[in-house]
Order: C-alpha cells, then structure tokens, then sequence
DNA sequence: AATGAATGAGGCTTCATTCAT
DNA sequence: CATGAATGAAGCCTCATTCAT
C-alpha cells in the first residue's frame, strides 16, 4: 500500500515480536496481522521465515550500530570511551533484553539453512573490533583477548537480567565492570 | 531395571536431547524412541513436554552442583578455589555448550505456564552463593556484585563459544579471567 | 479404531482418488475425510502423502498381479493366453483408465524425492516378464522386444481410452491387436 | 520486437516448461521469469494458467504437425512413409518425452473448466488421419483400427520411456514395429 | 506400566489471480 | 503493455496430547 516502506515495517513488527518472543514462539501469522498484510504478502517480501528473521536481526544491529558506535567513539579520552560503551551497551540490555537470545535462535536456523557463516562471524568481529580498539587505547595487554570477555559479559548479563533482573543494581554493575575490566593496564 | 529406573532414564536421555538441540526441535517422539518407550509412555511419566523439560533441567542442575561444588571447595586456597572455579566452569561449557540456552528456554516456557518462579530464583541464588563465598574469601570488595559479573561471563562465554568459538583460546581466556577478577581486593 | 484394518482402508481410498484425480489434485485433507479419520491419522500411518501415494499404486498392483497372472497363465495354448492377456488387459484398462497416470506421476514423484529406482524397474520388468514368456511360447522372434511394445501399447490405449474413448471398438481393436503381435513367428 | 511477439515467446517458454515438468509443477512465476516478464504481463496476455497452457500445448502441436507431416508425405512409396513416421515420432518421443503426458494434463483440466471437448478431438483426429491415410496406401484391411493402435503405441512408448528409457533399444523397437504394423495387407 | 492409534490445532509455504498505477 | 504488491485459499506436515486397552 504505502510502497516500499512496507519491507521496513514489516522488519520492524518482526524485530520487535521476535526480540519478545523464541523464534519459534512467533508464527509469520501473527506477524502479518501486526503489520496490517496477508501471510501471503509477507512472502512477497521475504522467501521464509527464516529469512525474515535474518533481515530483521541484521536491521536491529544495523540500527544498534549506526546510533551507538559514533557516540562512543566521539568521546574524549579512552576511559570516556569506554564508560560510554558500559553505559550504552546497559542502555541497550535494559531495552532489548531478548535481542541476543533471538540472535542465537537464527544464528542456528542458519546451521540448519545450509548457512551463511561468513557473515555471521563478520558481526562477530565488527563488535569485537570495537571493544579491542578501545582497550587498546587503553593500554589493555591483550586486548582481544578482554574484548572476547566483555562481549561475552554482555551478552551474559542480558540474559541473567531476563531471569534474574531484580537482582541487578545496574548503578553497581557498572561500577564493578569498570573496575575489573580497567586492571592491569600498561604503565 | 524398573520403576524409579525408567524415569531416570527418560530425564538423562531428556536431558542430554534438550541440551543438544533447542526446546522446541525436540519432539517427545524423539525422546520416546531414544528412551525405547512409546510416546503414551512418557506421558505417563510426564505430564507433559514442559514438566519433563523441568525436570531434566534439575536434574541436570543437580548432578552438576553434587559433583562440582565439592571438588571447588575443596580446593586449599581461595586463589586455587577460584581457579578451580574456572577450570570446571570451561569444562562444563566446553561439553554442555547448550545447557545455559535449554535454561533459559525452559524459563521462559515456565512463564507461560503459570509459573512456579521461586524455584528459579533458588537455582540462580544457589549458584551465585558459591560465586560469593569464594569472591568474599579472596577478599573483593563486592563480592556478591562480582559474582553477578562473573555468572553472567560464563554463560556468555557458553554462547559465544557456540557461535564463534574458533576464536577462543581456552588457556588465553582463562589467564585473562583470573587477572580481571581477581583485580581490587582488600589489602 | 477398527485396529489394523485402518491402514488398508486408507490405501483403497487413496488408490481410489489417486486413479481417479491426478496425484496433485488430491488432497491429504480429502483421502482423511473420505476414509473418516483426521489429517493427523493418516500421517500416522504413512509418513508422507508420496510414501502414501507409492504403497497404494503398489497395493492396487499387487491386487491386479495376483488376479489376473494365474488366470492368464493358466490357459492351455500359447495363443489362448495371449487371448487372455489381451482379455483381461482390456477390462484392466476400462475399469481403471487412469491408473497408468498414476503410475507415471508416483514415479515421478519418486524422483524428486531421493528416488527407489531399482523398485520400479523391478515392477517394469515384472510385467514385461509376463509378456515376454508368452511371446516366446508363441514363437515370435524378438520377444523380449515384441513384449515392450505390447506394453507401451496397452498404457497407450488406457490413456487415448481416457481422452477419445468413443472412438474405441474394443472388440475390433482386439481383433486387430491379436493380428498384429501374432505376426512373424517361427515355422 | 513488440506486439505479437511477446505472446509467441510465451507460448514457447510454457511449451518448454510444461513439457518438461507437469502441469502443476510449473508455476507462473517461473514462465514469467523465464520470459523475462513479471507474473502481472502474463495474465495480460492470457487469462488463465490453464488457458495459457492450452494454447501453448496448441501452438507445440502445431509445429510439430506444419514440420513434421509434409516431410512424411513427401516420401515416395507407402512404405517409405510409414518408415519416415515411424522415423520422426521416435526422433519426437526421444527430444519431447513429456509432451504426451502434458497434453493428458491440460486435458483433464479443460474438463474443469467447462470444456470445449470438441477441440481436443478435432486433435485427436487430425492426427489419427494421417495414421490412417498412410495404413490405408499400404493396403492394410482396418486402417482406421491399426491408426489407433499406431496412435496409443507412440505415446505408451513416450511414457515407458520417461520410465524405462534404459530397456530401449530404439533400433530394434522400430524394426519390430515395422514388422508388425505391415503385418495383413491386401494382396 | 505401557502401547498404539488417533486427534486437532497450528505452522510454513505455494500459487493463481487481481488490481492500482 | 507491463509491473509490483498483495490476497486468500489451499496444501503438506508436525506435534503435544489423549485414551482405550
């Protein structure tokens, strides 16, 4: 109807249902409705289900990235950076709490599909590299190395904050965080 | 080899399948023939998918903690605790790569299904105490806050491990944990 | 509900629809409501409509071969049982013109899915073998190439049968057919 | 390259589809696609799939018969022709193994759609005429019946050969035809 | 304690067809 | 003439669950 910010519009009920919901909790039914479509007109734009998935991931991440990577990088000082990037990243985890659950859920689909690894391991490292730059800068000795542990830590904390969310005093957290992953940098 | 047997059974086999592959590409089928039983069968065990998932998650839960939690206490040290605590913790996620999303996935079905959530408050504390006691001897400052960080590493090391683990150096990673986590504790 | 009789009521329903529709315009929906089960029932007893579709036409065969072979065989000269061949092949034709599509469209089917060729040669050269010792017992020099001819001819008739029946005299195209393949035998 | 064109360019893509994939196996995406043209122009040009495939298996026929039949007639001896048609229907059966089994199809769907039968055996005639005629030169007693048998043979061997191709040794079949086809003529 | 048969709901996908532009 | 978007119906199949035996 409206030309072509259908696709979008449908990328974006189903980043919002599938970030909500497991993949296979959220049916292409249910997503037409949302968008206002038939089943059949969601085919019309994408060839699966899965492939839906994929493009509404990557256009969650896209969006992540184009809006948080600048502001982070913008910042002053090292340590600036990366207290922005605790303070986004928590930012991130406190609005879209299931978003790196369903990036795990098509990442599998993508086994499944006769896969696209390639791709999936070029996300990987376009966030990693961020964080390794930054503890580069730092003064960090192995800053890959920190920069696998912090991705992991966030995605950890995503999901302990789904199941365990009271626990968190986020104030503390991030304390913490920049404590221990600001040790042991060179002179 | 009866009674109480057949249902052991069924929660390894349960057990090992969910770990494997995600809750719902799981059939009760599956379980059935792998358990050598029909599908009535486990019915009359389970009451249903959700209440076997469950179990086999406690289960699961349960042999872990008997036989891990002594040997990490056993340890002389807090620093050999710790680290103990570490190597264990690769270990599991190294062999139970899916244990941690099978959690979560059974979590989340528990919310549908009218939910007995203090049971998953007890399992997230139980675990996190250990974490804390150990933290608390080696003398940090929050114990209790680093034990949150440190659960949640795990667990998004077990994903991550999952879907990048090519670039995971075990020994790396391990050195670089003790070295963060053992950072900023009381003179 | 009647027990094992379920499983064979379906396959003469299915024989039934499939020799009558073409394979596409059956539906799985319909052979459930015609033998008065659910769709689910039927995926109970044949794991796919293809898997149903091919033990039906080999049912519907079976039935056939076993009628009609003995009385065939069992006529005393050589020419009595090609009289009988041609007979029966005839009333076979006229009561089930479309099984020879069915046939063809199984056989197809079977090709897009992974395909058990060897079955279907063996079906082939089953009814070939018929007709080929019958040629030989009449003397005819190629029998084994008279034997596919006379095969090709009668799958041919059942489908012109399908398509221009009115144009058929069966009896004189007996007469005709029992002209032409007894010509040129030895002395 | 407008106009007119198109519509034969259709005509050809669907001709080659259909007959190489049955009916319901072709869809009108990949004619469109094929054709270089979206789903939308096709249904410009022709109001149905069925009638789209009628007009397409029409068009084959007709080529075939402006090609094929004058070659035929031209030859000079009765027997030359029936040697020349026996010749180019196995040199047609061998390069359009399906087009008999495509013309079943659209057939059995012109009966659904309120049918214009009579142009289906106008076909059928026009084509056993030819059978007949040519029986007729070389004095065989019922032409017309053997015209049928010619008829039914050729497209149960198009058939059998989808299936058996591999039993066919053409050279022999055509002999054994011309043996047995000959076979009673008037003195 | 267990089986086998059956149900019923829901899911993904395909596709001929329509129609505004 | 042709496109692109969309519909709607139908189809196959999966699966947790039930229940008579």
């Amino acid at each position: 109807m409206r030309r072509k910010e259908t696709k979008e519009r449908i990328l974006e009920v189903a980043l919002e249902l599938f970030s909500e919901r497991a993949y296979d909790n959220v049916s292409m039914e249910e997503i037409a409705k949302k968008v206002g479509l038939s089943k059949g007109g969601l085919f019309y734009h994408f060839s699966s289900k899965y492939e839906l998935a994929k493009e509404a991931l990557f256009y969650g991440f896209d969006q992540w990235a184009k809006t948080i990577f600048p502001k982070i990088l913008s910042a002053k000082s090292p340590e600036d950076k990366f207290k922005a990037l605790v303070d986004y990243s928590f930012e991130f985890i406190l609005n879209n709490p299931k978003l790196s659950r369903f990036f795990l859920e098509v990442y599998e689909e993508s086994i499944k599909h006769g896969n696209e690894l390639e791709q999936w391991k070029g996300f990987y490292e376009e966030y990693l590299e961020l964080f390794d730059s930054i503890f580069e800068e730092l003064g960090v000795l192995n800053p890959r190395v920190r920069a696998i542990l912090f991705g992991a830590l966030l995605d950890g904390l995503t999901i302990h904050y789904l199941m365990a969310g009271e626990y968190f005093d986020i104030r503390d957290l991030k304390k913490e965080i920049l404590e221990i992953f600001l040790t042991g940098r060179k002179a």
